[in-house]
DNA sequence: TGACGTCTCTTACGTCGTAAGAATATCGTC
DNA sequence: GACGATATTCTTACGACGTAAGAGACGTCA
């Protein structure tokens, strides 16, 4: 009963701990509680179901990803898809919240707005720029959801065991490039760089929208 | 008590329709008995638990697109990735599956094995193709994701109510954009078809592995 | 002191996944 | 048709979940 001096920032902070630390799974209302010494019915005091929690740890990660958008349009626009893969990489708990939910919150529409505006002063035109925002943040988004914390609950995915126990008369190209490295850190961060590079040496500004 | 004549493939057919009709979050085992005139823990002699439901679901789906690898390999892998967005927007509810959970079962890993060696007869590496492959799976998927089916229940997305509110003063680029189109069937379809477009052109075979 | 707004707790309801085992239905064999 | 084995279904129960409703405790200012 002692007053803990919570606010919406804490409950989110610890939310982002919890989640970390035991993945999207083990986040429950009375263990969120538990963790800030505290009953459940009091974080609704400060946030006004589950939900809002969940949106406010995408609006929390998404605001950290900031870029300049000085340069060649291309570079930064580079650099902005590897800072999303940094941030989502540092908390891969939040990789099905990111992939599932909208970015509507105040954090995310000011980065979008921003990047938006940096292209249309590359000769994009608003919507083919914003067109262009989506497809790199999805690609990024779809790409580190394949590299990293794909199951759900808090452990690790399978991915391995099953690949290993592959019938290699069944599916001889997947065991060969299993062979060659299929599933490495290398390999994803290569899969990343090359796909990247793909996408972005395809787009250029359409000059009439 | 009579017995229904139940099997695996049932019980994952009603949970699809399930699924479509109410979205993911209605399916429980207690609904998807009755669904079945069954009791729940009846579902547990045909399915190990909840999670090979879903399990069963993504690879239902996954098997259904099917590609013939010929002719030039950009005109069929563009191809597959129409199918796949086909089949997603056909059932949208199992986006936020498909989105989070490994592609491990027979259906799944059988059509990724026919395009990867229909890539590596064109000469791509193993690895380099099942990259590809991956790349261009990765990237339809995040894309179907933004275009539907965000919200995990099977309430509608708020999108349109949040963008409408928009303060153009705050965020100019986007409120502009939005008056040209965004979010409009035409706007997915054609920043699915660029976007797209634009990943395919820059890949291309790199001869060594 | 007392009253009031802020914050926290208790209790309760309906839901979920599923473990354990009892009850029933069906079928092969006599 | 009766009987035992096997295949299928049901009943009951437990602990966890999100959260509605309202009671209670705290700090502050009169």
């Amino acid at each position: 009963m002692p007053r803990v001096g919570l606010s919406r920032e804490k409950v989110l902070a610890a939310a982002l701990a919890l989640v970390d630390r035991e993945g999207i799974a083990a986040l429950s209302m009375r263990k969120l509680g538990a963790e800030l010494g505290v009953e459940a019915m009091t974080l609704y005091y400060y946030v006004p179901n589950k939900d809002a929690v969940l949106d406010g740890l995408i609006d929390m990660a998404v605001s950290r990803v900031t870029v300049e958008p000085v340069g060649p349009w291309r570079e930064w626009l580079r650099a902005f898809a590897v800072a999303i893969r940094r941030e989502l990489l540092a908390h891969p708990a939040l990789l099905p919240l990111v992939a599932t939910r909208p970015v509507l919150a105040p954090g995310g529409l000011a980065t979008v707005e921003r990047i938006a505006a940096a292209l249309r002063a590359e000769g994009f035109g608003a919507l083919e720029g914003l067109q262009l925002v989506n497809a790199v943040a999805t690609f990024v988004v779809g790409h580190t959801l394949a590299e990293a914390g794909r199951t759900p609950g808090h452990d690790e995915p399978d991915v391995a065991g099953v690949m290993e126990s592959l019938d290699p008369g069944e599916y001889p190209v997947l065991a060969e490039a299993l062979r060659a490295g299929l599933g490495t850190p290398e390999d994803h961060q290569e899969r990343f760089d090359r796909a990247l590079d793909a996408l972005l040496r395809g787009l250029a500004p359409r000059a009439t929208l």
